[in-house]
RNA sequence: GGCCCGUUGGUCAAGGGGUUAAGACACGGCCCUUUCACGGCUGUAACAUGGGUUCGAAUCCCAUACGGGUCACCA
């Protein structure tokens, strides 16, 4: 049985990259059938950030993510809040002590800070108290924390995306386990956890990597089976750098914000970084699941390219299907258009296939409750062959006709009618559309045509458009 | 700096010894068309560099360059 988890610490931003390894880890699962968890990583007091576990459930819940186990539903291996099991991090790190695998450290922060930094040559903790006889310092409460010995040797990993990886274990540093405040590091947490928890595959960012061989030390010291390691690369800016808050990339909030939606940015960042292997791109959550394979993930980073992310949004608006669209744009359109006798249903099919943003549509349709202010050089145009005496003719034309058509005013017929209407006055059907257009939204791009607008506005109000149209022109 | 990892068009990416090196976004053109879109067709554009191995290399090996990660009592 194939078990993942979700391992944030509650930071209270969910950033893109966050949720796609979430998202990562369900589909892993998920595909085999196993079971997919959340615990909550906060073993940094000094981080605690009011609210932010909220904004981890929330955004799980917005995007389908349901874990099976986890500190709001529990589950068989509790509790999966980090600092409500801190007795259990101790309890394994005298284990260690025990084996001689770990030990006591006594070591100031100043000493540590006066050592030579790695950075410079080789520097690093100087296992100043391995070997150390711990009793006389811990009689008289000496603070402490455990770090973990590193043997002499090799380390060899094995990672399902990069492969086997060697290291020296020279290049490994005596890691601290548990903190002077007698709670976990990070790394020493997630092993203890990883293993209570009966995690199969651990998936990870790439810039756990490195310490991996340390993960591998710490299982084989407990004698543990070593999990299937997963790490994914990073979803970088157009600049090649990692996405971050406080590079002000967009989190999944900010995106949401900016209008995009949920389906549409899961779907996007499954396909940063993993390929399904073939050239489809557009995915449920449960189609992810079915496609979903290690193979295809990338050992290079992706760059983010919120273009195409507007652009299938735009697609996801299109596919939707039945009433869904339409009710989801209700409420903007009703904001976008007052005037009375509207029908919101055909609004919402005009404007679906030409926004990226329901905060498009207003702009699209801000000619409706009140004729624009224009220009007779609208009515020029070259391809449709009209200029301003064409337009005008046909305006005269057409609202003789208008005002003589009867109810109901439907699209199909008000057509052909013009079109029959152009060809006995002689004209291009052009030349009797573009002016009635021009007149009726007076703007030069408009999200349907003459005959639609004519639909939309019913007789009186496109007549009187179309006489305001004449007045113009006639000046 | 040491160690680890990576490098296919501007971006996402397929391809893992023999391919006209897919597909998508973006950009351009054409078609459709009552404008704009949508849709259809199409164009520009890539294997980081240098050496090997091989009859043959984007694919395997080695260097170099460039990029990223890591080297915390942060996660």
């Amino acid at each position: 049985m194939i078990r993942t988890r979700f391992a944030p610490s509650p930071t209270g931003y969910m950033h893109i990259g966050n949720l796609r390894t979430a998202l990562y880890e369900y589909l892993i699962a998920k595909r085999e059938g196993g079971k997919f968890l959340l615990r909550i990583e906060d073993t940094d007091a000094e981080r605690f950030v009011e609210g932010a576990v909220d904004v981890i459930y929330n955004t799980l819940k917005m995007v389908n993510l349901k874990h099976d186990e986890g500190p709001d539903i529990g589950g068989p291996y509790g509790p999966y809040v980090q600092s409500e099991r801190k007795d259990i991090y101790v309890e394994y790190a005298k284990k260690l002590i025990d084996t001689g695998a770990a030990y006591y450290c006594f070591c100031s922060k100043a000493r540590l800070e006066s050592l030579p930094k790695k950075s410079e040559d080789i520097g690093g903790y100087d296992n100043h108290c391995r070997g150390l006889d711990p009793s006389e310092n811990l009689r008289k409460g000496l603070g402490y924390v455990i770090r973990q010995m590193i043997p002499e040797g090799q380390t060899t990993f094995n990672d399902l995306v990069f492969g086997d990886i060697t290291v020296d274990n020279e290049e490994l540093d005596d890691q601290i386990l548990i903190k002077g405040d007698g709670l976990p590091t990070y790394n020493f947490a997630n092993v203890v956890d990883d293993h209570l928890m009966e995690i199969t595959h651990v998936v990870r960012g790439v810039e756990y990597l490195s310490s991996a061989p340390k993960y591998n030390l710490l299982y084989e010291a407990f004698g543990w089976e070593v999990p299937a390691y997963v790490h994914l690369t990073h979803i970088v800016g157009q600049d090649g750098a990692k996405l971050s808050k406080r590079r002000g990339d967009a989190s999944f909030e900010d995106l949401l914000a900016l209008g995009y939606l949920p389906e549409a940015i899961m779907n996007y960042i499954a396909l940063l970084g993993w390929s399904p292997g073939d050239t489809r791109e557009f995915f449920t959550l449960s189609e992810l699941t079915e496609a979903f394979d290690i193979k295809g993930l990338s050992k290079s980073p992706s760059a983010f390219d919120i273009t195409k992310l507007t652009w299938m949004n735009g697609e996801y608006f299109k596919k939707m299907e039945g009433d869904k669209f339409y009710e989801m744009a209700l409420p903007v359109l009703k904001e976008a258009v007052k005037k009375e006798g509207v029908d919101f249903k055909a609004l919402a099919e005009i404007v679906k296939t030409r926004i990226s943003f329901l905060k498009d549509i207003p702009e699209l349709l801000d000619f409706i409750d009140c004729l624009p202010e224009y220009e007779t050089d609208l009515y020029i145009h070259k391809k449709m062959k009209t200029d301003e005496a064409i337009s005008l003719e046909s305006l005269r034309t057409v609202i003789i006709y208008a005002e003589n058509r009867q109810e109901p005013w439907e699209n199909d017929a008000i057509f052909a009618e013009l079109t029959e209407l152009a060809e006995k006055e002689g004209l291009k059907n052009g030349q009797i559309l573009w002016p009635i257009r021009t007149a009726l939204s007076g703007k030069p791009t408009s999200p349907c045509g003459a005959s639609e607008l004519m639909v939309l506005f019913g007789k009186d109000e496109s007549v009187r458009r179309m006489k305001k149209g004449v007045e113009l022109l006639g000046k």
